[in-house]
DNA sequence: CTGAAAGCGCTAACAC
DNA sequence: GTGTTAGCGCTTTCAG
C-alpha cells in the first residue's frame, strides 16, 4: 500500500445500492444524476430520496474513467505569496465554482523547475486544462509542454499567438497613476523603476509617457533608474533624492510598483522631505504587502480576480473548442485606487492566528 | 458535455497498447509499473521501452477506481493571505511531493460556510484526507463533517483528544521575545495585545508572564490591551504610549503579532519616541507584510514548513492505520529572529509582476 | 515468472 | 420512460 493510500470507504453506496433501494435500474439513477429531465418525475423523486437516505456520493474516479472528463482545472502561480496571484487565485476559484469546475493551486515559488514539475504532474494527470502564471522566461517550456487535450492559459503575460491569455492594462495603469498626481497639481513627474526590469514595467512607463506628452509641456518627467520593484530600491532611490536640492526633486512620482513606493516614502520621510506635501507617491499593486505603510499609497489596482475569472472563462471554451480553437487575448482594465481606499477583501474579519 | 469537460485525448497510449507492443500481457505492464522485482530483468527492460516509446501514462482514474487509492490530500487554509498558512503550505507541499502525495490547497478566506463548501467538497471525492487550518470557532463543523475514511488533521488549533493536530508552542515563543528583551537590559516590559483576542495569543502571554517571573523581580510587566493584533491596533496602543511621561512608559514591549508590533512602531517613531532606544520592540509571526518596515523587527518564527510536514506525516499516518489510529498532538518548537534575520525564503529571485 | 480474466463504479447506447 | 448491457483503463487474484 503506498503510503498515500487510502481504502475508498469500504462500504460506501453505489449506484446499485441506489438502484434497488428505489426499485430502479442503475441507467435510471445515472440519469437522474446527470440528465433529469429525462426521467419521470415520480420515479426521480424516489430515486432522490435514495441517494439521499444513505449519503450517496458518485466515486467520480468512476465517472472520470468512463467519460473522460474532469472537473479540475490547475493554477500553476508563479509566487503565491504575492497578493496580486492571490487574488486571481481566489477569482478563478470564484469563478469556477459556480461552472462547477475546481481549481488545484499549485505554487511554483518564482522557481523554473518546480514550475515544469507541477507542469507535468497536472498535465498529464489530473486536470483538463491549465491556468499557468509563469516564471519569468519560461514560456518556452509551456510551449513544449503543451498538447492536444492540455489546453494552458497564460495569466500575466503576453504569450504571443499561441496561447490565450489574459493581461492586464499597463500602460493603461501607468497613465492613470501619471493623470492622477497631474491633476493634483504636480509638475516636475518621475517614473520610478527603470524600464529593464520587466515588460510589465516597461508598459506601465509607457503609460506615464503618454500623460506627460498629453500635459502639452505643463509638466517635465525624470525617469528614476532602479535596479529591481523591491522595498529597498525604492529606499535608495529615496535617499537619493532627498539628497538633491529642493528644487532639483520631483514633485510627483509613479512607483513602479507598491513595494518600491513604500521604500520610497520611507526614506523620504526619514530624510525629512514631506510625503505628499512636497513630493506626491503613488504605487502599483494594491499589494497587500504595502497596505501597511505608515502613509497611504495611492495605487493601480490590477484586477486579480476579474482577471482569474477571465482566464477561466478562456480556458473551460478552449477545451469546449477543441482543435478549432483560436486563441484569444483578454486584457483587463485596471483601476486607481486613492490612497486609503483600498477594495474591501473578500474575506471575513482578520484573525490573529498566524 | 459540462462546460468543464474535456476528452482525456482520443488516442493516449494505454496499459494494452504497451502490452501488445512488448508482447507481454497487461498484468505484466502492470507488474512493471508497480511491483517491479516481481519481473524478470529482461521483460521488464522491454516493457520499459515499449512504455517511453509512446509516452504511456497511466490513466489515475482507472487505478484509483480499482485501487480505491488518491494519492492527494487536500489542505483547507482558513486564509492563504497570511504568510504562516503560506509557509505551512509549502511545507506540506515540500514533504508530500517527497512521498508521492499531491496538495490540494484551498482558501477559506475566514469564512466558516466556505470552509464547510470546500470540506464537503474535497471529502467527498477528491482526497483521502485533508489538513485543516480552521476558521476560528468551526471546529464542530469539523467534527461533524468526519467520517471513517475522511481524516482530518487540524492545523494551528488545539483541537482537544478527538483529532491529530500540530501547533506552534507560543507559550515558549512569548518567553523567547521576552527573554530576549530581558536580555538586552530591558527592565519594564509590556506585553502588546490583551488575552482575551486568541488562546494563541494568550499562550504568548503566558510565555512573557514566565519569563518575566524568573527575572526575579528585575523586572515589571505591564499589559496594555487592544482589540485585535492588526497594524491599527498597535498605532492606536503606541500613541497612548508616547502620551504618557517618559518614565511610565516601558522600555521594551512584546507584540502579540508582527503587525501589532509593526503600527506600535510606527506611531512610537511619529510621536517622536525612539525605537529600539528608547523602547525596544518584538513581534511575533515572521509575519512576510511586515518585512517591509522601516525599522526591521525582531520575531518569532512559527516554523510553518515544519508544521506542514508534521501535518501530512500525521495525515500519511492516521490514512495508514485505519481504525485503531490513536491521535496524536504535535507541537512545533518557535525560534526568535532577531531584527532583519528573517530565515531565507524557499522562493527564487523576486519579481516584478504583480 | 507470466498470462488470463474478473471486476472497480459509473455512463451511454440501445432495446423494450 | 426505463431496463440491459458493454465497456472506460487499470490492478490483482489465480492458474499455469
Amino acid at each position: 500500500m503506498r503510503a498515500t493510500a487510502q481504502r475508498s470507504g469500504g462500504g460506501r453506496p453505489t449506484v446499485l445500492d441506489v438502484a434497488t433501494m428505489a426499485r430502479v435500474s442503475t441507467g435510471t439513477v445515472s440519469n437522474v444524476l446527470n440528465r433529469p429531465a429525462l426521467v419521470a418525475l415520480q420515479t426521480r423523486e424516489r430515486v432522490e430520496r435514495a441517494i439521499l437516505a444513505p449519503g450517496f456520493v458518485p466515486n467520480r474516479a468512476a465517472r472520470t474513467l468512463v467519460t473522460g472528463l474532469t472537473a479540475t482545472v490547475g493554477f500553476v502561480v508563479e509566487d503565491l505569496e504575492n497578493s496580486f496571484f492571490l487574488d486571481i487565485a481566489r477569482g478563478a476559484q470564484t469563478y469556477g465554482e459556480a461552472v462547477g469546475t475546481r481549481l488545484l493551486l499549485a505554487n511554483s515559488d518564482n522557481t523554473a523547475v518546480t514550475q515544469r514539475g507541477y507542469l507535468r504532474l497536472l498535465g498529464t494527470e489530473h486536470v483538463s486544462g491549465m491556468l499557468v502564471a509563469p516564471v519569468r522566461g519560461t514560456l518556452d517550456d509551456l510551449r513544449q509542454f503543451r498538447a492536444p487535450g492540455r489546453c494552458v492559459v497564460v495569466v500575466n503575460h503576453d504569450a504571443g499567438g499561441d496561447f490565450c491569455n489574459v493581461t492586464t492594462d499597463n500602460e493603461r495603469g501607468g497613465y492613470l497613476a501619471a493623470r492622477h498626481l497631474l491633476e493634483r497639481g504636480r509638475r516636475r513627474l518621475a517614473f520610478a523603476g527603470g524600464e529593464g526590469i520587466a515588460p510589465v514595467v516597461h508598459d506601465r512607463l509607457r503609460g506615464v509617457v503618454r500623460a506627460v506628452r498629453e500635459a502639452n509641456g505643463a509638466s517635465t518627467l525624470e525617469i528614476l533608474p532602479s535596479a529591481d520593484v523591491e522595498v529597498e530600491d525604492g529606499r535608495r532611490l529615496g535617499v537619493a533624492i532627498a539628497a538633491r536640492p529642493p528644487e532639483a526633486r520631483p514633485d510627483g512620482i509613479v512607483g513602479a510598483a507598491d513595494l518600491l513606493a513604500m521604500g520610497l516614502v520611507q526614506a523620504l520621510e526619514t530624510e525629512g522631505v514631506g510625503v505628499p506635501a512636497e513630493i506626491a507617491i503613488t504605487g502599483y499593486d494594491d499589494n497587500r504587502a504595502a497596505w501597511n505603510s505608515r502613509v497611504p499609497l495611492t495605487t493601480v489596482d490590477q484586477m486579480g480576480e476579474v482577471v482569474g475569472e477571465h482566464a477561466v472563462r478562456l480556458l473551460l471554451s478552449e477545451i469546449d473548442e477543441g482543435v478549432g480553437h483560436i486563441h484569444r487575448h483578454v486584457v483587463i482594465e485596471p483601476a486607481l485606487i486613492p490612497a486609503g481606499q483600498h477594495r474591501a477583501l473578500a474575506s471575513g474579519a482578520p484573525r490573529p492566528s498566524g
